[in-house]
DNA sequence: CCTATGATTGTTTCG
DNA sequence: CGAAACAATCATAGG
């Protein structure tokens, strides 16, 4: 409605809606994907992202599709057909998993506060 | 034994 | 606003 001066109200809810279907706007030229997780262990520092809702639903599907698929094990044939169910599926279904994910972040939100606290105090006690 | 990579999409973070 | 990296999972590879 109507013109909005402000931009981007930032919603409390930041949402519970799927994102704008873009497409594909992420351009990923995925240069050199060699080290996509480098210190897996060392980033401790680094408060981890919480699970998107995709990951949620993999939670469910990989279930149900060991179920059915006990022959798939590893994660990369189920990922893919996550993502195709995944963009198959019901609005409100999704509805379920956000939700679910914005929750989460919610409480990540705290930990941010505390990384970026401690990102100060890092400096002097890095090692801890 | 340990570590990294593969794939999926959504979210996060900084300037 | 935009770009880039990262989030979990599990099987597999090599030294």
């Amino acid at each position: 409605m109507k013109t909005r001066s402000q931009t981007t109200p930032k919603p409390l809810n930041t949402v519970r809606l799927p994102p704008v279907e873009s497409p594909r706007t992420r351009s990923r030229p995925k240069p050199k994907p060699e080290t996509r997780k480098k210190g897996t262990l060392g980033d401790l520092r680094r408060p981890k992202k919480p699970p998107t809702a995709f990951f949620y639903f993999m939670e469910d599907f990989r279930k149900t599709f060991q179920e059915e698929n006990p022959s798939v094990k590893a994660m990369q044939d189920v990922g893919k057909a996550c993502g195709e169910k995944w963009n198959k599926m019901a609005f409100e279904e999704k509805v379920k998993y956000y939700d679910l994910a914005t929750e989460r972040r919610a409480e990540f939100e705290k930990a941010m506060a505390q990384y970026n606290k401690k990102k100060n105090g890092e400096l002097s006690e890095e090692s801890e």
